[in-house]
DNA sequence: ATTGTTCTACGAATGTTTTCGTATATCTAA
DNA sequence: TTAGATATACGAAAACATTCGTAGAACAAT
């Protein structure tokens, strides 16, 4: 199973929220000050050749982009997560979010309405 | 900041459930077939070291706890996770939590009463 | 065409986590 | 009291993950 690591998974934020991306573009979206370029760069190759991205290289800066899905990976560490962090608990891990973050008056009602929609 | 691995995940929740345990008991329960006793040794002294747990030394076997309490951990990890993860969007964990975990009638009231409270 | 900039490739150092083997101590029961 | 089972301690290997330096290709502008 594809199993992205903390710092995969920054760069798979960024091809998923702007679409195919050159590693600069990555680079300065991550704005971190504290790695180079090349460990960016670095970073990215593996992941190529982990087949979670994808490149095009037609042009002097390679495009690349996510091979795997967003919703896909994320189903996957939820269920992950909900194990080890939760115990299984899906319920505990639904109020505590809700505890923690100070949601809006809609999402609130987005939330009730999808509840509804479950219920029946 | 105190940040378990996943293996000391794996840990802490045996001790959060079970209370204070030896490291056969720990063993036992994880129940990996692919890990050795030392290997659930070693983890726990390092754990140790690091102040996640403390022991009881008093018998043979000594006896862990869980110095650190699972309320606080998990609150740490779902920021983190909100963040990595679902790139800071909690509605989205919510409502993905739901969908995938075919929630119960009286798990979906609980859920919905605790939105009634966060309303007023 | 030479110079400076920007790119890729990739080996290798570093850091962290996980794993286990082996030595040694302690207990238990014949 | 000796043999076997069960503990701990701990070094060190193995497995991953992260980081960067350096070499060289591609390009742009003078």
């Amino acid at each position: 199973m594809i199993k992205p690591t903390e710092s995969e998974m920054e760069i798979l934020q960024v091809l998923w929220n702007k679409g195919p991306c050159t590693v600069r573009e990555v680079y300065e979206t991550l704005d971190k000050k504290d790695v180079g370029y090349t460990t960016i760069l670095k970073l990215m190759q593996i992941m190529l050749e982990k087949r979670m991205v994808s490149r095009d290289t037609s042009a002097k800066s390679h495009l690349y982009k996510a091979t795997i899905g967003k919703e896909k990976i994320q189903h996957e560490f939820l269920d992950r997560f909900i194990e080890t962090v939760y115990n299984g608990n899906t319920s505990r891990l639904i109020m505590q979010a809700l505890g923690n973050h100070k949601a809006s008056k809609e999402e609130i009602e987005l939330i009730k309405q999808y509840l509804d929609n479950l219920q029946e």
